[in-house]
DNA sequence: GTTCGTGCAAACAATTTGCATAAGT
DNA sequence: ACTTATGCAAATTGTTTGCACGAAC
């Protein structure tokens, strides 16, 4: 596997540009490496708990601030709703379901080369692109659900089961 | 100009889904059509205020819930960040800032016809989609200004000057 | 040894909710 | 009349911050 790989890339992305690669750091990371979903900030909290008893909470969204900004992480989901994020490997899009808030990712090459010619323009300078598609998931279509029940998030419990 | 019909276009959506037209949420409406921007639940709720003195922050998230729920508005923004509106008129796309959060729109004819075989498969209902241009604005590219200094938002003040 | 990062607690900001009242249809 | 929205206030949730201590370079 390539998680080796990807942990190397991601220090020397950190240390180039002077970030310390504390425990924490570490731990948020590779807790987002392991993930294929788009945790919260949250989410990202109680995962690296369990490893790290003692974390802050706002550790983790202090470093999470950095690592987007860094560029290490990207963060990503719907607006209005948590922040979810993810690491920005090769490059996909992503489904947000107005209901439930969650990402899933989507990949299709007719999308891949969409900035031929796009620019843009007046002063905007371009970090990152994607397309989003807002809609229903299968699992709050199957529930028939309406509302956005905000799934009595975090802060405590680990809902969004499977 | 179209606002007549505009206006008369969501209120038969209206009807058709049995949402009474009460004057907050015509005022609502009418906000949006107005400005160009993309404001936050927030700063209509203070153009509203002005017009309509007395109405209740929590009013306007309600209907602004409804009225997205009920496809006369849409919510834009970039995660984490206070949710932005507009009225979904022609296809657009959006220049997120990830430094003041603020969002502007994007016409671009390559990128219209995205959806040509794309299907975001198993089960996902689709109801919008728009790519999502994430960079910083030529106004904080200018100040050079580097930290999501988050200026101090909304509730009270209406910054975001221009 | 500095500088940068963390933990804690508290401040803030954004959004939601319960309930009684006031519209809208 | 009946149903659906509003206003108010308070509760939730998400995120940020000030400060003293501890860890990285």
């Amino acid at each position: 596997m390539a998680a080796e790989a990807q942990r190397q890339a991601w220090e020397a992305l950190c240390r180039a540009q002077g970030l310390a690669l504390t425990v924490q750091r570490r731990a948020i990371l590779e807790c987002l490496a392991e993930r294929k979903d788009h945790p919260t900030a949250d989410q990202i909290y109680q995962a690296v708990a369990r490893r790290l008893p003692g974390v802050s909470r706002a550790t983790v969204y202090r470093s999470l601030g950095t690592l987007v900004g860094a560029g290490v992480a990207r963060k990503v989901g719907y607006a209005g709703a948590a922040a979810r994020f993810e690491l920005p490997f090769e490059r996909h899009h992503h489904l947000v379901c107005v209901l439930c808030d969650r990402v899933t990712d989507f990949r299709s090459p007719a999308l891949d080369r969409l900035p031929r010619g796009v620019t843009p323009g007046s002063g905007f300078r371009l970090i990152d692109y994607s397309v989003q598609f807002v809609g229903v998931c299968r699992d709050c279509a199957a529930r028939g659900r309406r509302r956005t029940a905000r799934q009595s998030s975090s802060r405590r419990k680990t809902h969004e089961g499977k």
